[in-house]
DNA sequence: AAAATTAATAAGCATGCACATAATATCTGT
DNA sequence: ACAGATATTATGTGCATGCTTATTAATTTT
């Protein structure tokens, strides 16, 4: 089977995950027997391969081998945009407030979220974007701040958590939670909006 | 400068880029006068800007070079697992019911979505998730069939579009929005929620 | 004999080179 | 002055080779 291309050949194992030829948590041959299989060199094949890493369909150890991934997920990319561009770019005055900003114990939940196993002390900030004067987006956010100490020095009441992170720790990781809530009295008051009103909390 | 690992050559353009010494839009120098300024081949420029190039930070064309982008923009890889999988993995029980399923003339803003100029038909699908007997998803969902005709045959009371879609057309382009939203009365009947709850629709 | 160290090996990973391809720029003939 | 041909240039792809790392096997030590 000569193609001697590496899309291509990434689409045919592909294909033989899909069609269930190789079973989800079998081993795929070596990057060197398949280039053996497709008469091509083991870079064309590692290429193909890396990229179904990155796309989540196969797990590669040194040694190891590649492994089919035991579960079929669809991976995709998503941009996180710095809020206040995003409502300019749409020819809205974009507003900002700075809501609590708390150093706090971090629930379980956010501890194995970052992946430590006890609860530390970390940065709490919450903060509401506006688009012409209307809330827009409300934010959440836990900073763990043993790995970034600068973010307590920053004015948070002038930038964004948000901005200030993609634009000076561009490389830090973040996770990001999505739900939605009714609104309490509170955050009613705060958002101007009424009671029970359904929010999207990011 | 020698470096001479990709990795560090992409984080030392990823720094020019964020210190401002390469502005949005500033045509960054050429793979080649790079490794010339690195002290190392080509390809491992290629390697560093490729990285880049599809972590959003700058654009690449042939013959017209590599760009900086014009907004900072930080993305992530966002996973969309398989409903049911994602249940069954926490324990609890799966249940599907399929609501709704028309052929329907996109809206304006789904047909923009998808990058067509002018309306056309396209399946609507409607369903709900359940985790434990109790609502956990409503899945509302524009499939162009012009592309996936199979899809039009596929009993989907039986399985979710998204299952379908993931397991028989992995390459097929799909746009996922998330909105928070107040159940009317018909959605609360469905969920089995008090009206004016907060959905999370995805 | 069990534990600990060291060596062998098998995989993926990284680098450098040569060539292919696409898009722009330049030239040339009418 | 313009259309088409040709050259140029920057990125993309494939191949060969050596490096790194994690596991397994062998060996030594206690």
């Amino acid at each position: 089977m000569k193609s001697s291309n590496w899309i291509e050949i990434r689409d045919e194992i592909k294909r033989r995950v899909l069609e269930r030829e190789l079973l989800p948590g079998a081993k795929i041959p070596s990057d060197h027997d398949l280039a053996a299989e497709f008469g091509c060199a083991r870079t064309t094949v590692q290429r193909a391969m890396q990229d179904l890493a990155t796309s989540g369909t196969v797990n590669r150890r040194r040694k190891g081998g590649t492994t089919v991934n035991l579960h079929p997920i669809t991976r995709t990319t998503f941009d996180i945009p710095i809020t206040r561009l995003e409502i300019e770019g749409i020819g809205q005055e974009y507003g900002y407030f700075l809501v609590s900003r708390e150093l706090e114990i971090s629930p379980p939940k956010v501890t194995t979220s970052f992946g430590l196993t006890r609860s530390v002390e970390m940065l709490h900030v919450t903060a509401l974007h506006m688009a012409d004067k209307k809330p827009y987006i409300y934010e959440d956010r836990w900073i763990d701040h043993s790995t970034t100490p600068e973010i307590l020095n920053v004015d948070l009441s002038q930038e964004s958590a948000n901005e200030w992170l993609i634009r000076n720790r561009p490389y830090s990781a973040c996770e990001v939670r999505f739900l939605a809530k009714k609104a309490t009295k509170e955050e009613a008051k705060i958002l101007g909006t009424d009671i029970d009103e359904a929010l999207f909390v990011m």
